[in-house]
DNA sequence: AAATTTTGCTAAAACGATTAATTAATTTAT
DNA sequence: ATAAATTAATTAATCGTTTTAGCAAAATTT
C-alpha cells in the first residue's frame, strides 16, 4: 500500500478533492463545506493515516515551510548550539531547518545560498563570511527573507540579530584591568568583518580610557592558518620585550588554541598571566577562566521570530537587533 | 522577474519543454535531440540562470535528493562533527541534509522521523534512542532506506555504522592497568543501548582478566538528571572505602561533568588518580588524558555511502560496519 | 410567487517538472 | 520506387495539492 493522497480519501467518501483539501487546511468555514461532511472528512483522513505530501504543497503554493541556516562551521560548537536553538525554536512554527557550512569561504557561502535557494526554502538564517555582502544583496532584490545572526555588514540595511560585541568586550578588557592588569594583548581574527572590529574597539576603548593602550598589542590571525598564527603571537608576546600580564582571546576557538599554547609554554593561568574569553570554551576546569557568555537561546529565538515574520508579513523596515552579553567571572 | 522555469525556455527557443527537460537531464542522446538544438537549448539555460524547481522533480519524480539526519542532540560536539562530515559528504553525492535532535527522547525521535517522512527524505541516518526500535522497524517495512549510527539494535537487522566499543573500551581500560591502577571505577549511562553494554562489557572483561572486577565500581547515571547522579557517584567513589585510583568515563558528556567535579573536589588528574575518556572533550588542556577517539570523517562518510546506495540501488543484505577507535595517549 | 441570498459542493486550471507514446521527416535497405 | 529503419521533435498524461469560479438546491426576502 503505497501513500494515502487526497485523492484516495476523496473517492473513498465520494466527494470531490476540492473539500477535502478544503476541510484538512481548515478552511471549511470559509469554503462552507456542512459540519457533518467536515467530521467525515477529518476521520476519514485520519484512519487512512493520511499525510499531505509536501512537494505537492510546496509546489503548489510556493511554500517549502522550510528555513535555510547558513553558519561558518556547524561543529564550532557555537553554531552547533545556535543551530540546536533555531531547530527548536523553528519547529514550534512548523519549520524544518536546513543546515549549511560556509567554512568561511564567501565562495562557498554562495554555492550553499544558492543549493538552498534551489530548495525553495522560504527564508534564509546566515552567520555571513567576509566578503560576503554581494550574495545577501542579491537575497534582498529577490525578495528572499535573511536575517544575518552574529555578523552583519553595515553598509546594507537587513535583519540582523547579535551581540553588543563592543561593551562586551569592553567589560571583559575592564575586568583584566581591575584585576590590576597592565600590558593586555589581544588575539583576533584579521578580517573586515564588522563584529570582530567591534571587539577590538571594545577593547581598545577600555584601554584607551586609562592610556594603557598599546598597538603592538594586538595580533591578528587568519582563519586558514590559525594554530600557527596563534602559537606564534602568543609566543612572541611572552617572549617579547613587553612584560604581558593578561590576554584577551576574541573567539571560543582563539581562547582554545591560545590556552592550549599557554599551557604547553607552561604559563599557568590565572596565576601567571590572566584571561578573558569571548565565548564559551566546553572545558571541565574552565571554571576559572572568565568568558563572555553570549545569549544563544535567545539569539536564536530572535532570528527565528524574525525570519518567520518576514516569511509571513513580507519587509518592513529591517531591524537591527543587539543582545547584551553577560561576563561571567 | 521571477523564477526562470523550463516553460520559459521551451517558448523563448521555440521548442517544447520536453525537448528541455531532456537536453538539461543529460538524456538528449536518449531523447535523439540534435547536437545544435542540444547546445543552444543549455546555452539559453545558463544565460537565463535557469535553476530547475526542486518540488517540482521531487513530486514527479517522488525524490528529493535530502537526507534526514536524526542525532541525540546537535549541540553536542560529538555529534555536531558528525553532522558536518555527513554534511559536507552528502554534498558531494548532491544531497541535502536535514539534521534533527531527538534528545534522547522516543517520542521526540518518533515526532522527527516522521516530520522528515512529510519532507519525503530520500534516506535516513539515524542515531537511535532507546527504545526506539519500533520506530526504525517501521521505517523498513516502508522500504525507507536507514543507516543506523553509533548506535543499533541488536534485534532488527539494519544498516549500521559504528565503532568497535568493546574492544575500544578494553584497550581504553588496560590502559589503566598498565598504569598501575588496581581500582577502577566505570561511569556509564544507565541504558539498554547496546553500544553502551558494549563499552561496559569492555572494561568488565580487561578487569575481570585479571581478577580486578568489582561491580561496585560501576556507577549507571541517567540522562535527565546526569549533573547530579554524575557529582554524587563521583563523590561516593572517592570519599567511599574503595580506594579509587582510576575512572573510565564512557561518553564525553560523562567525562566532563566527572572531571569537572574531580576538580572541584581537588583531585588532580593524572597524579592523584588517573581516567581515560570515550571521546574527545574540547578543551584545551586535554592534553594529559588519554580518550578513546572516534574515526569521526570515516564514520560520517560510510554512513553517507551506504544511504545513497540504498536509495540508489535498493536493500540487499544489511551491512554491520564496525570501524576501529584508537587509543590517544 | 418571484427574486434574491445563502449554503454546500464540484470542475478544472494551475504549480514545474518528467516521460511514454506519437508523429513527421529523413535516411537506408530491398 | 517502395518499404523499413532511423532521427528529431512533440503531445499529453502525470505527480498531489490548492484555489478560483461556478452551479444547483435550499432558505430567505420582497
Amino acid at each position: 500500500m503505497g501513500r494515502v493522497s487526497i485523492k484516495d480519501i476523496a473517492s473513498k467518501i465520494g466527494v470531490s478533492t476540492a473539500t477535502v483539501s478544503l476541510v484538512l487546511n481548515g478552511k471549511d468555514k470559509l469554503g462552507r463545506v456542512s459540519e457533518q461532511l467536515s467530521k467525515k472528512i477529518r476521520e476519514t483522513a485520519k484512519s487512512m493515516n493520511y499525510k499531505p505530501n509536501g512537494f505537492a504543497k510546496a509546489l503548489r503554493s510556493g511554500r517549502s515551510e522550510t528555513i535555510g541556516l547558513v553558519v561558518a562551521d556547524i561543529s564550532n560548537p557555537f553554531f552547533a548550539h545556535l543551530a540546536f536553538h533555531i531547530q527548536e525554536h523553528a519547529d514550534r512554527y512548523g519549520y524544518s531547518v536546513i543546515i549549511t557550512n560556509t567554512n568561511e569561504s564567501p565562495k562557498k557561502m554562495e554555492k550553499m545560498v544558492s543549493i538552498l535557494k534551489y530548495r525553495q526554502v522560504d527564508g534564509f538564517i546566515i552567520v555571513p563570511t567576509e566578503n560576503g555582502s554581494r550574495c545577501i544583496e542579491e537575497l534582498h532584490e529577490n525578495k528572499i527573507p535573511v536575517v544575518l545572526l552574529d555578523r552583519y555588514f553595515p553598509e546594507i540595511p537587513s535583519d540582523y540579530v547579535g551581540v553588543d560585541n563592543f561593551h562586551a568586550s569592553m567589560k571583559a578588557t575592564e575586568h583584566l584591568l581591575k584585576l590590576g592588569c597592565k600590558k593586555i594583548a589581544l588575539i583576533t581574527y584579521k578580517t573586515t568583518l564588522r563584529h570582530a572590529q567591534e571587539r577590538r574597539d571594545g577593547y581598545v576603548s577600555a584601554l584607551a580610557g586609562c592610556d594603557l593602550y598599546d598597538s603592538r598589542l594586538i595580533k591578528e590571525v587568519n582563519h586558514s592558518t590559525i594554530v600557527e598564527d596563534i602559537n606564534r603571537s602568543v609566543q612572541e608576546l611572552i617572549l617579547g620585550d613587553n612584560k604581558i600580564d593578561g590576554f584577551f582571546f576574541t573567539t571560543n576557538t582563539i581562547s582554545s588554541i591560545g590556552l592550549k599554547k599557554l599551557k604547553e609554554m607552561q604559563i599557568n593561568v590565572p596565576e601567571d598571566i590572566k584571561t578573558v574569553c569571548f565565548d564559551k570554551i566546553e572545558s571541565f576546569d574552565f571554571s576559572t577562566i572568565p568568558f563572555v557568555q553570549q545569549p544563544i537561546p535567545e539569539m536564536g529565538k530572535q532570528a527565528v521570530d524574525i525570519v518567520v515574520d518576514r516569511i509571513r508579513n513580507g519587509n518592513p523596515s529591517p531591524v537591527h537587533i543587539e543582545l547584551k552579553a553577560e561576563l561571567i567571572v
